[in-house]
DNA sequence: TAAGGATATACGTATAGACAAATATAGAAA
DNA sequence: TTTCTATATTTGTCTATACGTATATCCTTA
């Protein structure tokens, strides 16, 4: 109970649903692409990403330099479902869809890190 | 987006999470029904609901003495999409099943107000 | 009008968490 | 080792909001 309201609580921050809205997107994502595709200090970056962490929709691994992040396999039922219409919902809102039209760009542009330097093979990556 | 997450910042508490549950199910109650229920206190459930309704995920008609809160009709495809999806939620929910057997004792025992007082003629009403 | 029940609001306190700025740490490369 | 880049954490400040207590308001009934 506690726990759905927890789960309510990493969502009810706009910084974070932006995050979650591009790794839906991508999958996967560095820390410093989310930085610079959603234009925020990097403190507030890392410190949402912690925070998304902690509640369970995130995991991370180190690459060399980079940490990268990635939507978490939800262990829950209710995270499950949860995160499945979140998918939809985000594809309602024009501002979360511009997010996406920044990332397009900086994966155009070669100033994603992610797509570009760390996996520059392919630009749709199998999960590890 | 600034929206989407106010809209998850009504269901981030615990509290307003199982108010509204009792709507989902009944879709209406008095305030005094859902402080009996819960065992809030009386500021406590009234101030929630009051989130609630800014938030506008109820809405609220005098009958008499008593104030009957029920769900709002979402306006938006975002907020009905949701709304559809926590019924299902709070159903995978033990804490809230059980919230929702103090609330068919007291049906039960006469002791529903807006069941047994407000309108004893029918245990589900339609919508005005 | 007075009284009482139902509901809302105001106030003070406590806590969570958002932010920026500064600092710390980890890994890569010189 | 030193340096640079990427990331995390600490600190201090500020805001939102949860709570209980006290008080106000609204409506019904005597």
């Amino acid at each position: 109970m506690r726990d759905l309201a927890n789960l309510f609580k990493a969502l009810c921050d706009e910084s974070r649903l932006r995050i979650l809205n591009l790794l839906v997107h991508t999958g996967e994502l560095c820390v410093c692409d989310m930085q610079r595709i959603l234009k925020f200090s990097q403190p507030k970056v890392s410190r949402h990403l912690t925070y998304l962490k902690n509640a369970g929709l995130v995991v991370d691994e180190r690459r060399g330099m980079w940490v990268i992040y990635s939507l978490a396999n939800a262990e829950d039922e209710t995270t499950k479902r949860l995160m499945k219409e979140l998918k939809d919902i985000f594809d309602l809102n024009p501002n979360l869809k511009e997010d996406l039209t920044q990332l397009k760009q900086a994966i155009k542009d070669g100033t994603c890190t992610t797509y570009c330097v760390i996996y520059p093979a392919k630009s749709k990556r199998k999960k590890k």
